[in-house]
RNA sequence: GGGACGUUAGCUCAGCGGGAGAGCACUGCCUUCACACGGCAGGGGUCGCUGGUUCAAUCCCAGCACGUCCCA
C-alpha cells in the first residue's frame, strides 16, 4: 500500500513534535512579550512554585489553564506577557537541605548560618528549579527571559522596602504576643500554616484546693501539663454557683503558687464545671483574657519544646513526658477526678505536622486590618472578581477577622528581617541599605535581626516585585496590574488576600482584574491524592504514555466550575482519541488536496461548504465566550463536539461526494473550504493541544510562515439564510430518518436500500442525491406519490414521507413492532402537550410564542401518529388476513 | 457551633422555568478507499426527599436527609 501523504504519518508520535514546536517557539521568541508593544496586553504572572517542587497535577491544572489563556489572547490579538518564576519557600527549603547534611552527619549550626545559606544556594543552583524544566514539558509559553526568584535581588530590594515603609507607617511592630510554635521546626508559624486537625484525646478534670480550706474547685482541660503555666482560674461572673467564689485565691497543685479566680464572660459555663484554668502563656483564648483582665504571663517551654524552669521539677521533659508526670502526681494527690475521651481539633505543624504548641514570643507583627479593608472594598466595588464569584464569600470572611501576621520565622533560609539592635540602647533601627549607626542614640554597634521573613510576605509582593517594583519600570507601567490571577481555593488567605492588600497599599492598584480559582483534582474515587494513599496521579508519567496534549485537554476540560475533578487515566485516554480523530481527519484533508492551489479564486461552494463555515464561526464563538468567563471546560467541549459531530460526522462525509465527484469547481470550493475549516478549528484548539496543531499546520498547504501562535483567528462566517438553514435541517433528518430504520431493522451495511421519496421534493433530494444515498448506502432513489408498498419500510423526517425497501424482504420482520414503538412514544408526547393545550390557564397566560408552538408540536405530532396507526393497520391486515 | 458547595443515565458531569443531554461504560451491525484510539444504530433516568410559588418546576423559594470542604 502506498502513502498518498507523505507530510503526516499514520499515526502522531507526540515525544519528537513536542521536543521540535517547543524548540521553535523558543528559537522564533515567540513567548516574549514587549514593554512597547502597543497593542493590548494581557498579562498574567504565575503562581511560583518551590525551589524544591515537583510538577504535581495541580501545577499541570493551573499550568495548563494560565497557558490556554496566555495562547487564546496571543491568537486574539494582545500582546501577552506570562511571567515565571519561583519561591524560595522558607521552611521547605531549608528542611530539605537539612536534610541532606543529616545524611552526611552534619547539621546546620555546625555549618554556621553563613556557610549553611551557602549550601542552600548551591543546592538551588544545581537541583532546584526542576520544576521549570516540567513546567515547559507541559508547553508553558512564560516568558523565560522574566524569569524571577523570590530572592532575587530586584525581589530582595522590593521586600526590604515594603518592610521599611510599613515599619514607618506603624504598622509592622515588635512586640510579645502568643504564637504558634513548631518545635521540631523551632520557628513561629502563622495561624494559616498551623491548620487544626481532629484528634481523640482526654479531658481530665483536675481539683484547685481554695487555700488555707477544705473546699476545691474542679477545672476541666485537655493539656494538664499546661497547668504549671497558670495565672488563674475563671468563672462566668453570672454563674451562681461561683458567685461566692471570685476574688478567693488558689492553691495551684505541683507549682504551689497561689492564683486567683477571676470572673470573665468568656467562659462556656455548659463545658466541664463552668470554671477554666487560664493559661496566658499558651492558650490563644486564655491569653486574651489575661490581657483584658492584667494577668501574669508564665512561658513554660522552651524553643525546642521542652519543658523550661518555669515547670519547676518538670524542667526538660518533652511536653508529652511531662503530661504523663503531671496527670500521674495528680492521681497520687487524690485531685485527678476523672479522664475521658475527648475528641478535639489540635492545631498540627502544615511542614511536618508536628503538635504545634502556642507560646508567648517576641516577633515582628504586621498589622493587617487598615490592609484588610482596602482589600475588600476593591473586591466589592468589582475592581477585581473571583470566578467562581462564591470565593468572594470565603476571601470576605477572612479579611473582615483579619488578625496580626506574625511575620517573623526563626529560619536561616529567606529574606532576612531589615531590622537592627543597637548594643547600647537596645532600640530598633529598620532600614533599606544597611546601617552604620543607631537611629536612636548614633551608636555604632549594631546587630541585625536573626530571623527572617514569612515566605509569604515576598509572594505577597510577586505581582509587582516581578515588574520592577519599586522602580518605576517600563514593564510595571505596561502590564501591571496584571490581567488575571489563576491559583487553588487553598491558598486565597495564604496569598491572593495578602497580594491584594500589599498591591492595594503600595501601588493603589487591584493586582489582578480576575482571580480565577481553578478546582482541586482528586483522583477517580474523589479521594484526595496523596503519597501515603498511593492514588497519586504523575503528570509526568501520564505525557509520557499519552502525549503532553492529552493530558492538556483533558485537564481543561475537566476544569469546571464549583466542583472538585475527578481523574481517572481513562479520561486521558478518551482525549488522546479526540487528538488522533483530529490527526485523521487532517489526513483525510491532505489525501484529498494534491492538486489544491491555496492562490486559485473559488466560489463560496455549496450548501454544505457555507453550512461548516457557519459551524466553525459559532464554535469558536462560543467557546470564547466560555473562556471569557473562564469556563474551560465549556470551551474544550465546544470545540470537541464541533470536531467530531460536525465537521468529521457530517461534513467530511457529505464532501466525499464533492471531491470525489465530477464537477471541478465544486471540488476546489470544497477543497478551499477543508483547508480553512480545518486552519481555523486548529486555531481554536491551539490553546488546548498545541503541539499537534502546530504539526498538523506545518503540513496544511497554507502558504503561512507563520506558526499558529502567531495567527489570529479567522473571521466569521456570514450566517445561512432561513431556506438554506432549513434545507440543511432537511436533508440530515432524511439520512438520519434512514439510517434508523436500516439500524433498528437490522440491515447490515452490504444491503444496499431502495428508498421512495414524494414528488414535491424531487428538486430538493436531486440537488442532494449523491450525499443522501453515499451517507445511507443506499443502491436506488426513486419518486412517487403512491401509497407505501408492503414490502417498504415507513419513515417520516421533517413532514415528508419516506419509504425504504430491501433486496431481502426478511428484513421486514420487525417493522411492526418497530412502529408501534414510534407511535407509543409519539402518544406520549401528544398526550403532553394536550395536557397543555387544553388547559384554559396554559391559553390565556403563557406567552403567546410558546402556545404558538405548542400547537404546532401538536398538529406534527398527530399527523405522524396518524400517518403511523394507518400503516400500522395496513400491515396488520396483511399479516392476519 | 457557623458557613460554603454538591445530590440529574452504571460511572464522571453539563443543563437551570416550557418536548431530559454529553463523554465513558453497555447491546447489535460493520475491518466501506481519514480514523476499530473508528463508523452506524440502540438500551438505560419517579433529575435526593417533602412542601410552596407558577398556566407550567430537574430548573425558583422554604424545610429535611445525605455527602464534601472551609472557618471557629
Amino acid at each position: 500500500m502506498t502513502e498518498a501523504n507523505p507530510k503526516l504519518p499514520t499515526r502522531f508520535d507526540p515525544k519528537p513534535a513536542e521536543a521540535r514546536w517547543y524548540q521553535e517557539w523558543l528559537a522564533r521568541d515567540l513567548f516574549r512579550a514587549r514593554h512597547d508593544d502597543a497593542r493590548p496586553r494581557f498579562s498574567i504572572v504565575i503562581p511560583p512554585p518551590n525551589v524544591t517542587g515537583y510538577l504535581h497535577l495541580g501545577h499541570a491544572l493551573n499550568n495548563t489553564l494560565q497557558d490556554v489563556l496566555a495562547r487564546h489572547k496571543r491568537i486574539e490579538g494582545y500582546n501577552v506577557l506570562w511571567l515565571p518564576g519561583t519561591d524560595h519557600a522558607g521552611i521547605a527549603t531549608q528542611v530539605v537541605v537539612e536534610r541532606q547534611l543529616a545524611e552526611k552527619g552534619k547539621t546546620r549550626h555546625e555549618l554556621g548560618r553563613e556557610a549553611f545559606v551557602k549550601t542552600v544556594w548551591e543546592w538551588k543552583e544545581h537541583s532546584g528549579s526542576k520544576i521549570i524544566e516540567q513546567l515547559k514539558a507541559l508547553g508553558s509559553s512564560c516568558d523565560w527571559s522574566r524569569e524571577r526568584f523570590t530572592l532575587d535581588a530586584g525581589l530582595s530590594k522590593a521586600v526590604r522596602t515594603a518592610f521599611v515603609r510599613l515599619h514607618q507607617e506603624g504598622l509592622i511592630t515588635r512586640g510579645e504576643s502568643l504564637v504558634n510554635w513548631c518545635p521540631r521546626c523551632a520557628t513561629v508559624l502563622s495561624d494559616l500554616e498551623s491548620p487544626y486537625q481532629p484528634e481523640t484525646g482526654h479531658l481530665y478534670s483536675i481539683r484547685y484546693p481554695l487555700k488555707d480550706t477544705n473546699e476545691w474547685i474542679e477545672v476541666a482541660t485537655t493539656r494538664p501539663e499546661t497547668m504549671l503555666g497558670d495565672t488563674a482560674v475563671a468563672v462566668h461572673p453570672d454563674d451562681e454557683r461561683y458567685q461566692a467564689w471570685i476574688g478567693k485565691t488558689l492553691r495551684l497543685p505541683l507549682a504551689n503558687r497561689d492564683i486567683p479566680i477571676v470572673a470573665d464572660t468568656f467562659v462556656d459555663r455548659e463545658f466541664g464545671s463552668g470554671a477554666v484554668k487560664i493559661t496566658p502563656g499558651h492558650d490563644p483564648h486564655d491569653f486574651e483574657c489575661a490581657q483584658r483582665l492584667g494577668l501574669p504571663m508564665i512561658n513554660i517551654l522552651h524553643p525546642d519544646g521542652k519543658l523550661n524552669s518555669s515547670a519547676g521539677p518538670y524542667a526538660g521533659l518533652t511536653v508529652q513526658e511531662a503530661r504523663k508526670r503531671v496527670v500521674a502526681d495528680l492521681g497520687t494527690q487524690g485531685l485527678l477526678v476523672g479522664v475521658k475521651d475527648h475528641p478535639h481539633e489540635v492545631p498540627h505543624c502544615d511542614r511536618c505536622t508536628t503538635v504545634v504548641e502556642p507560646v508567648l514570643s517576641e516577633q515582628w507583627f504586621l498589622d493587617m486590618e487598615p490592609l484588610a479593608k482596602r482589600a475588600i472594598a476593591a473586591v466589592r466595588d468589582g475592581r477585581t472578581t473571583f470566578y467562581p464569584k462564591s470565593w468572594e464569600k470565603t476571601y470576605f470572611h477572612w479579611l473582615e477577622n483579619i488578625r496580626p501576621w506574625t511575620l517573623s520565622r526563626q529560619l536561616w533560609w529567606g529574606h532576612r528581617i531589615p531590622a537592627w539592635q543597637c548594643t547600647a540602647c537596645r532600640e530598633w533601627t529598620v532600614a533599606i541599605e544597611d546601617p552604620t549607626q543607631c537611629t536612636h542614640c548614633g551608636d555604632t554597634q549594631l546587630t541585625q535581626e536573626v530571623d527572617v521573613l514569612d515566605t509569604w510576605f515576598s509572594s505577597g509582593l510577586w505581582p509587582f516585585s516581578t515588574m520592577g517594583w519599586p522602580d518605576d519600570t517600563q514593564d510595571f507601567r505596561a502590564f501591571y496590574p496584571t490581567s488575571v490571577l489563576s491559583t487553588g481555593f487553598d491558598i486565597i488567605f495564604f496569598w491572593v488576600a495578602r497580594m491584594m492588600m500589599l498591591g492595594l497599599h503600595f501601588t493603589n492598584e487591584v493586582p489582578f482584574r480576575d482571580v480565577y480559582i481553578h478546582p482541586l483534582i482528586r483522583d477517580a474515587h474523589g479521594e484526595k491524592m496523596s503519597k501515603s494513599k498511593g492514588n497519586v496521579i504523575d503528570p509526568l508519567a501520564m505525557i509520557e504514555a499519552h502525549g503532553t496534549d492529552a493530558l492538556r485537554l483533558t485537564l481543561a476540560s475537566l476544569a469546571i466550575q464549583g466542583r472538585d475533578i475527578k481523574l481517572g487515566e481513562e479520561k486521558i485516554t478518551a482525549s488522546r482519541a479526540f487528538i488522533t480523530k483530529l490527526w485523521n481527519a487532517a489526513r483525510f484533508a491532505l489525501l484529498n488536496l494534491e492538486d489544491y492551489d491555496a492562490s486559485a479564486s473559488v466560489s463560496d461552494g455549496a450548501l454544505y461548504d457555507r453550512w461548516i463555515r457557519v459551524r466553525l464561526t459559532k464554535a469558536l464563538e462560543e467557546s470564547h465566550r466560555a473562556l471569557a468567563d473562564y469556563r474551560f471546560s465549556d470551551a474544550a467541549s465546544t470545540l470537541y463536539q464541533f470536531v467530531w459531530k460536525e465537521f468529521c460526522d457530517w461534513y467530511i462525509e457529505l464532501a466525499k461526494q464533492t471531491l470525489q465527484g465530477g464537477d471541478a469547481a465544486a471540488r476546489r470550493a470544497t477543497q478551499r473550504t477543508l483547508v480553512e475549516v480545518l486552519h481555523g478549528v486548529l486555531l481554536g484548539l491551539h490553546p488546548y493541544i498545541p503541539f499537534v496543531t502546530e504539526e498538523i499546520a506545518s503540513a496544511l498547504p497554507l502558504h503561512n510562515q507563520e506558526l499558529l501562535m502567531q495567527q489570529h483567528y479567522p473571521k466569521p462566517s456570514a450566517p445561512l439564510s432561513l431556506a438554506e438553514a432549513t434545507e440543511m435541517d432537511t436533508i440530515v433528518a432524511f439520512i438520519v430518518s434512514i439510517r434508523q430504520i436500516r439500524g433498528e431493522l437490522g440491515v447490515p451495511q452490504r444491503n444496499r436500500v431502495r428508498v421512495t421519496f414524494p414528488t414535491e421534493i424531487r428538486e430538493l433530494v436531486e440537488k442532494h442525491r449523491a450525499g443522501i444515498t453515499s451517507l445511507t448506502l443506499s443502491g436506488e432513489i426513486v419518486f412517487s406519490d403512491a401509497a407505501v408498498s408492503e414490502t417498504a419500510a415507513l419513515g417520516i423526517a421533517s413532514g415528508h414521507r419516506i419509504a425504504v425497501e430491501f433486496d431481502d424482504p426478511s428484513f421486514l420482520a420487525e417493522e411492526i413492532p418497530r412502529l408501534e414503538k414510534t407511535l407509543q412514544k409519539l402518544e406520549a408526547d401528544l398526550a403532553q402537550v394536550a395536557k397543555k393545550l387544553d388547559n384554559p390557564n396554559f391559553i390565556e397566560r403563557a406567552k403567546p410564542e410558546v402556545v404558538a408552538s405548542e400547537q404546532e408540536k401538536q398538529e406534527r405530532f398527530a399527523q405522524e401518529s396518524n400517518e403511523i396507526r394507518e400503516r400500522l393497520s395496513r400491515l396488520k391486515r396483511l399479516v392476519r388476513p
